[in-house]
DNA sequence: TCCCTTCGGATACAAGGTATCAGTTATAGA
DNA sequence: TCTATAACTGATACCTTGTATCCGAAGGGA
């Protein structure tokens, strides 16, 4: 008796579910603007789009969905904190500074790299944070040689 | 007749001298401050340790601090930004989670990875942030199989 | 010393997020 | 289907981490 949204929106209820979290209905009209988003976001772009959800709420959504692993956390260069649809597991972002725009970057050996860099200074890895910044195909195209 | 202080925290005052800010008591105070510190720390605790000075001034010298790049910013697991010495050119971090401790991360080719890892997604890299998690070697010998 | 610029501190404001709480709803079980 | 209850929601207050404003104070060159 649910009401369908498309599968993207579908596929984060299902996170939120198989994490015991319920079915409702702010959650499901929240899950479905971030579906919708072609995007990274910030969380009050969000809450702005969506004037019938509490504040609250949103964040809360996000944060789940975080944990759920369905939305990863991107930050910017400006050190802005924006939210991102993430279908996959592990991954980094290049993120282009002129239009937004953000490719995953993954199948790289960066991961490895990190390890043993840090093996080498007696460090054992558990996590990491990487953000690549630059311009995207498109924009270099549309501009070669600004700066 | 400058009031001398630590060579750490001279470093800071001519660091912000170079730049063409002057060097005052409260900045001072502010250099002093930081340069005891042997890891990362928030801005408000650095405020907190100072109650004579006024918490815009923390806040404006930090901001130049980072700016002259004497100072780092430091992304924790959790979100939050904190500060650190930073004496050289470009670097990242290896956080470790159980202590705070933070060792440098220079002199790898994490840099050129990214480059050719983006160039193969025809991006043009202008700049990254990183920070890498873990386990130092004495909170590993401490605790060799936790988790 | 004068004068101008920069600075400092108080304070208001802002963005982004969390805690609280009373009322509502989803869902399991009878 | 009804009920009990735990989870959820929205309003709101609050918190954290800054930034902007404003006015008096201080640095520093002439």
């Amino acid at each position: 008796m649910r009401k369908r949204g498309s599968p993207l929106s579908e596929q984060l209820m299902d996170a939120l579910e198989e994490r015991g979290y319920r079915d409702t209905a702010p959650r499901r009209t929240v899950a479905r603007a971030i579906a919708e988003k072609d995007r990274h976001f910030a969380a009050e772009e969000l809450r702005e789009q969506l004037p019938g959800i509490g504040r609250a709420t949103v964040y809360r959504s996000l944060k789940i969905l975080v944990e759920a692993g369905a939305l990863c956390r991107v930050l910017l260069e400006d050190g802005n904190l924006h939210y991102q649809l993430s279908h996959r597991g592990h991954h980094h972002h290049l993120l282009c500074v002129e239009c937004g725009v953000s490719e995953d970057l993954m199948g790289c050996d960066i991961e490895d790299r990190l390890e043993s860099v840090a093996n080498a200074h007696n460090f054992q890895v558990s996590g990491h944070w990487l953000e690549v910044y630059g311009r995207c195909q498109t924009c270099t195209a549309e501009q070669p040689a600004s700066g």
